[in-house]
DNA sequence: TCTGGGGTCCTAGGACCC
DNA sequence: TCTGGGGTCCTAGGACCC
């Protein structure tokens, strides 16, 4: 059996927790570059938002009904994130983080009344992180899943409620007979692994509600479909077929790609920017103690824009597996240099570390630069983290990614940022009498 | 003026092997 | 008229997730 804790609207609600004033407003959270809306509180989404929104088709909506848009605050999400998670944990054993706003928690073992158990979690939560969950519980992960949607939308069907109250669902305390009338309630386009192309082939098939995709023979899914739609239906049937990942598996690519602010032609930039993306992306390599076997470097025009496009890509191999900043830098500026053209106004540009391996597995070769070369480099990077960790983020670089911000025209914009209220000292809130 | 970023898994088809 | 059978590995692309 499984919950799945999660909060609601959650980059506007960690905005709420230190602005009170946002309560009962709408409020979104802009993309980078304050590009367009990634979260919404129920107030945005009642005033017609929708996910992805770009900013400049709803930003009338500030003056007309007073929708109130921020910049992302990553930082900020991610340390009110691992709050939240440290207090969910503690409604079972085991503990999946699924994304930033999301665990699944494995119920096994857990004795007494469930649905007391997460009402009292969410409680905490509120109380101590100032986040409001959902709290959905069934025999499967998608059970959970679908419980959790069930707990936040319930609620909304009887009259407009605030963000913080959604609840708890407990499917697995469902009567049979109860649990058919919630499925047929419910469209098929919720369920967890159901996207927009699948919905709109099963809606096309006479298949509308979660009921009917329920009541659908799992071979017949895998034939009309696929074997990922199949263990749907079956987990939906309460057979589970997806497990709890407790143990945080290492990622197969590390990616770190941003759109610019502007629209940028000249190489310099490209190179400036690609650099800094290989350094952050060496970073993620070395925190989970992986090598890259390689590097692919792209760029591209906007898909959105007028005028002659350009997108293009170049996998750069690694001589030997590397998580080393200054091997991957140049690989990736090798890379821009090869695939740039001039006359284009650029928008995205990204690198990404594949064919990654664990760092303890070391190919043997013949060369003779030797292992003392490898172990210096390692404890220079290992400083340079200890050092970034320890001042911020960027304090120790490589030269090639810009000395200074004012000179980055790639940079993002963020015109709306609030502070990093629980990360940096200088931005600490102060509570005055 | 203006449209995010970071992942995973599966499948089909081609190259290649014996 | 007629052209085997069975595998593996790799890649590109699709679909999905948040």
């Amino acid at each position: 059996m499984y919950a799945l804790v999660d909060g609601n609207n959650f980059y506007v609600s960690c905005e709420r927790v230190f602005r009170p004033s946002l309560q009962g407003r709408p409020v979104i959270v802009l993309s980078n570059n304050d590009g367009c809306a990634i979260a919404r509180s129920n107030e945005a989404k009642a005033l017609g938002v929708k996910m992805a929104a770009p900013w400049f088709e709803i930003r009338h909506l500030a003056d007309s009904h007073g929708l109130v848009a921020l910049s992302a605050n990553f930082t900020l999400y991610g340390d009110m994130s691992d709050r939240m998670m440290s207090l969910a944990a503690g409604l079972g054993p085991t503990q999946e983080i699924y994304s930033i706003d999301e665990s699944f928690i494995g119920l096994d073992g857990v004795r007494g009344d469930l649905t007391k158990r997460a009402f009292a979690v969410r409680a905490r939560i509120n109380q101590w992180v100032g986040i409001p969950c959902g709290v959905g519980i069934g025999a499967t992960k998608t059970l959970a899943k679908l419980a959790n949607y069930i707990a936040k939308t319930a609620e909304r069907k009887h009259g407009s409620y605030p963000d913080d109250l959604a609840q708890v669902c407990n499917l697995c305390a469902l009567p049979a007979s109860d649990m058919d009338a919630v499925l047929a309630a419910t469209e098929v386009s919720e369920v967890w692994g159901v996207g927009r192309r699948i919905a709109k082939q099963l809606q096309d098939g006479g298949i509308n509600t979660v009921l009917d995709l329920v009541r659908m023979d799992p071979a017949t899914v895998r034939s009309r479909w696929s074997v990922v739609l199949e263990r749907t239906v079956r987990e939906l049937q309460g057979l589970p077929c997806i497990e709890l990942e407790d143990a945080p598996l290492p990622k197969k690519e590390i990616a770190c790609t941003r759109s610019f602010g502007r629209p940028v032609t000249d190489l310099r930039p490209l190179i400036e920017a690609v650099s800094e993306f290989a350094g952050r992306a060496a970073e993620k390599l070395r925190r989970q103690g992986s090598v890259a076997r390689e590097i692919l470097v792209f760029a591209h025009t906007s898909p959105f824009r007028p005028g002659p496009r350009f997108s293009r890509s170049t996998v750069v191999p690694l001589r030997r597996p590397t998580a080393d900043t200054a091997l991957l830098v140049n690989a990736a500026t090798a890379g821009m240099r090869q695939i740039y053209e001039p006359g284009y106004q650029l928008i995205k540009a990204g690198v990404m570390l594949l064919d990654l391996v664990p760092g303890t597995v070391r190919q043997g070769e013949l060369d003779l630069e030797g292992d003392d070369e490898d172990a210096n480099r390692s404890r220079l990077m290992t400083a340079m983290d200890a050092l970034n960790g320890r001042f911020g983020k960027g304090t120790l670089h490589v030269a090639s990614t810009g000395i200074d911000d004012h000179s980055r025209v790639w940079g993002m914009r963020q015109e709306r940022r609030t502070p990093h209220y629980t990360t940096s000292w200088e931005e600490m809130p102060v509570a005055r009498a």
